[in-house]
DNA sequence: ACCATCGGTTCATATAATAAACCGCTACAG
DNA sequence: CTGTAGCGGTTTATTATATGAACCGATGGT
């Protein structure tokens, strides 16, 4: 292996948990010897990858990754990661693949993808903004935000959209117990007539919840049999598209998706 | 020179202006060989702080960063950074320090600290808001933010808080052209009668400011000599907190604050 | 006064980094 | 269609660098 490979890996012992290590912890954590731990920890942070304070002498992860993530953030729009993942998983679902932002308390379209399986297809407008109360992303969003933005939320008026939309509070409370429960959001004919939907949330580097990846379709192919293989597409999807925000997923959710994976 | 500075090096070759980079030209940049220059950035790649496009093949900063930032900004907050730093200024300049933030569209008081040197000091208010026209630190950070927000802000009206407060925004601007021009702020009686202060303004990762360091003083103890004093150490206060924040100075600051810095 | 542990250093040894030449490929020019 | 120059990537013997056991002085608890 690498000398910067076994470098780069001591900044993996770095968590909110654990945000300051001293040299003999971090030699038996990483299984280097402390000799080399010290070396490796110098060159970091003689860059500023990580820092040592003056008394302690604990190290910590260093400035200079604030400027390389505001570089990433200038470098990468949100909007070109998730195409190329959206298309993919639209093309293994056969179905329409959507993501959307959680920005200024609304729910915005970032990206969309067609399948050209089917005539029929769930269309998708740029730039929408998706109803929390009638959307599965809307419902998977909600249901990992903080409670009192959660409650915010929930306070405001609701629009029936459809026959089936829930306007009551406790109707949609209750629908996001579900889906806390089984880790993805459901809806069928809450936003349009026979549309069915299922949405994942999706979380930052600093774990919270700010979008949902999901996938639309008619419901009468939304089968219990299309559902369990779109779940599966829509993991590795979200995954995906967290690996490349650096998001953190809590591990709840990380277990009910393992779960489903299996299964 | 160990491995892994060479490979950390490669990454100070990203930045706005040349997000994505080829092998070769990287290789030729960092002058290492254009095998080494590839089997470091595979190194990074594989820990997430580069990433590959598949198409163009091309390098650019990874989403591992994200991560790392997120992490750091957990760990240290703004304040336990700023105090140190301004108990140093307050010491070496003998007056009394300060550092303020902008959040939410306000300057606040993060941290101060004091000096022993003299009896009668200027004393500070914890989490004290700092009008942008009345206060140096409001001139450093009005004058370097984006045009139609100042302009919002210079909308608003402005409160005399004592007879020397400009109030008028023609008056406002020609502060801010000459906070400009030199490179810093500086005010006497407009926040209060007899206080003089210089400021200089913070820039985030991102090269935003989004704060202020100042000094404040009595304006008699604010002589020229005490000024050029001050200025030096201020400098070097707000340089090493923008290494801490990860910190942007745009490059007409940087080279206005070296010729002071050599006078 | 003792022992354990800390961060850090030393130095002979062994392993991993290096660079020139090379490969297959693409793109453009004659 | 062909020659050439550039690309990203790979191979290889050579060599420079990383490694770790032992050691140091300092610190802190018993």
């Amino acid at each position: 292996m690498g000398t910067t490979s076994k470098a780069l890996a001591l900044l993996n012992y770095f968590d909110r948990a654990h945000s300051l290590i001293g040299l003999s912890d971090l030699a038996r954590m990483s299984g280097t010897n402390k000799a080399t731990c010290f070396r490796l920890m110098s060159e970091l942070v003689e860059h500023g990858l990580a820092e040592q304070l003056p008394e302690s002498r604990g190290y910590r992860i260093g400035p200079a990754v604030l400027r390389l993530a505001a570089l990433r953030d200038a470098a990468v729009p949100l909007r070109d990661l998730a195409l190329p993942i959206l298309q993919r998983l639209a093309h293994t679902t056969g179905e329409t693949a959507h993501m959307s932002h959680l920005v200024g308390g609304k729910l915005a379209t970032l990206a969309y993808a067609y399948s050209a399986a089917h005539a029929m297809k769930v269309m998708m407008e740029e730039a929408d903004v998706l109803p929390f109360h009638a959307t599965s992303s809307g419902f998977a969003v909600l249901a990992n935000l903080p409670p009192q933005i959660a409650d915010a939320i929930l306070a405001q008026p609701m629009v029936a959209v459809t026959k089936a939309t829930p306007t009551r509070p406790e109707d949609v409370r209750t629908r996001l117990a579900e889906m806390r429960r089984v880790g993805y959001g459901r809806t069928a004919d809450t936003y349009e007539a026979d549309v069915a939907s299922i949405a994942l949330p999706l979380f930052d580097a600093r774990g919270a919840c700010t979008g949902a990846i999901a996938v639309a379709a008619p419901v009468t192919r939304l089968t219990p049999a299309a559902t369990a293989k779109t779940l599966t597409a829509l993991i590795a999807a979200a995954r995906e598209t967290m690996a490349a925000w650096g998001g953190q997923l809590p591990p709840e959710l990380d277990a009910l998706w393992r779960k489903i994976q299996k299964a």
